[in-house]
DNA sequence: TTGAAAGCGCTAACAG
DNA sequence: CTGTTAGCGCTTTCAA
């Protein structure tokens, strides 16, 4: 049998309140026997059973993740973040791969109550705001991660997705480009819509005319973003340029360059968004919008136990601002029009 | 409050034993009583809670997967895998990515056992043996996936490196190659010292001598790999062919020589290990050794819940055969010697 | 076929 | 400063 609370409290000769007090460090005790005690516990290599512990209303020092996928780098990378800004809390995370389907969504977060995690980062692509809402209702803690939605009260922490995609594209105006297209993933991902905007917005601002010709709509594969820069170089006039917005994208249009024997950046430019790790790896290594991966897992665990330990407050929204990261997918345009 | 059993038996005139067995199907009821609890905890939203069903000695439903890191691309198509068919099962997954350091190895398993996992499935490079076979002794189910260790009486599921190994190198002979590199990334990992043996038992089969000067040792990164290259190719003699032992590592050499002005394959052969997304994705798309991770995630949960069941077995060690899949990495040494 | 009652391991008043 | 005791929500004999 493993080691309980009364073994511990019979071997120091205290009783179990003791122990327990110990413990978590509550109440007082001398220091005689708070020495002995812990000596014991060091002995008898006693660990103290989260499970009972939770029974009792103690947290479970459990977090739950809702990503669409944990094979995409993407998300990969966020679960990394916030893993280990979670463990140094002493909080383990379970994995929620939802490939943004509400019923897998809904089976996972019914999962995750019935195991009482203490809180849950939400990071799937369109969430049922209402089952999201009546998580808040049930006072279970709630983050969003890389997205938002403006009218739950939750925390959220994202980077500022419009910007991106109008810093993305201002990148390639700047290079004298005017011709540009740009592929989404689902434009039901509020993410996705703002990059748009944000496209239009620097289309805008250089009075370049919006032509709805160019801008594709794929779905999350690098397979689908593939068909469509096949669409988009294959007309009489193909872009210059072509925005992605994100980097698996990115890769689907460097492999229909590549079939079609056009060389990026000569006869193509492209930027991304996100700058996983794979940005630097591909050839050429890719032009695209920085999100601070690292620094948006480990704020949103810091808010979310913030809200674990009771420190309620008003919502915290964090949008912070990613960066263009330069490198070789994009040049001027080989000829002006 | 969350509503409990007794609010479910107090809604239906019943005790919390009858509750208890119409939600776990034991006991024997009488139809009639079965529906009408049942209703009820339809219509009162009841989700049994799985911490108080734990403390009786039951399940959690949760099992621990240990990896080296999450980010790794290699790993996160693994974690994926596994969460898959956990799920289909209805076993959550805590991830835990240790960076191979016997420190966060300990303390993630400590944190696992204090949370009475069902099981932990283990694939990082080097756990110490004592410390796993202390988990079998604490009768926790153990499984191994990506790797082995022959001596511990655990189910282990992997494919066969050194036949991996051999079947990169020997596609490369067969090719015409007769001044192959390897690098592999750390020899302390039985998985790598497996793949080159595997390079070794193809050279000797072509009657190829051994160079010591052609085998590298990398770190874990691309970054690394790419050091490797670097050294193996600006040799005077320089190699015609490099195994690199996983993937990551060969986007490293590959990387390598896009920057010494060699194009892959004319002036170099490159077969990686793992059959990884990026494998299809990088210029040009990599020869490598596919592994199977699908199936192997599924069969890791399908044995370790075997073991979580309580149907107590000899050990399974399942070794699956990696297939060769040859994309546009390799081709026939430009000069012949 | 059903229910009363004794735990599972721990926490948190409340007494002493 | 320390101990007694009543739960937390559920499972599981054992009687009825």
């Amino acid at each position: 049998m493993k080691t309980t609370i009364y073994d511990i409290a019979k071997a120091a000769g205290v009783s179990i309140a003791t122990v327990s007090k110990v413990i978590n460090e509550t109440g007082r005790i001398s220091a005689e026997t708070r020495e002995r005690v812990k000596e014991i516990m060091q002995e008898m290599d006693y660990q103290p059973s989260v499970v009972a512990a939770a029974l009792t209303g103690k947290s479970t020092f459990t977090i739950g993740l809702l990503i669409p996928d944990l094979a995409n780098p993407f998300y990969a990378e966020i679960a990394r973040a916030v893993e280990d800004r979670g463990q140094e809390l002493g909080f383990n995370l379970v994995m929620c791969s939802t490939d943004n389907k509400p019923s897998k969504e809904a089976q996972y977060i019914s999962l995750l109550k019935q195991k009482k995690v203490d809180g849950i980062i939400v990071s799937t692509g369109f969430s049922e705001e209402a089952l999201l809402q009546s998580l808040i209702e049930q006072h279970i803690p709630i983050a969003l991660l890389a997205r938002d939605m403006p009218s739950l009260e939750a925390d959220s922490v994202k980077v500022d997705d419009l910007w991106g995609g109008y810093r993305a594209v201002s990148h390639l105006i700047e290079l004298g480009h005017r011709r540009i297209a740009v592929i989404a993933e689902n434009l039901k991902l509020a993410n996705m819509r703002e990059r748009v905007q944000g496209y239009c917005r620097a289309l805008s601002e250089a009075d370049i005319p919006f032509d709805d010709e160019l801008v594709e709509v794929s779905d999350f594969s690098a397979e689908g973003a593939k068909d469509c820069a096949y669409r988009l170089l294959e007309r009489p006039k193909p872009p210059t340029a072509i925005f992605a917005c994100n980097d698996l994208l990115a890769t689907g249009v460097i492999r229909a360059a590549r079939e079609l024997g056009l060389t990026i950046p000569w006869d193509l430019s492209v930027v991304g968004f996100d700058d996983i790790a794979v940005a630097e790896i591909v050839d050429p290594p890719l032009t695209t919008i920085n999100q601070p991966i690292a620094r948006m897992g480990r704020q949103v665990i810091d808010l979310l136990v913030e809200e674990i330990r009771g420190l309620k407050r008003i919502p915290r929204k964090v949008v912070l601002t990613p960066e263009l990261v330069v490198r070789q997918s994009t040049t001027f345009p080989r000829a002006v029009d």
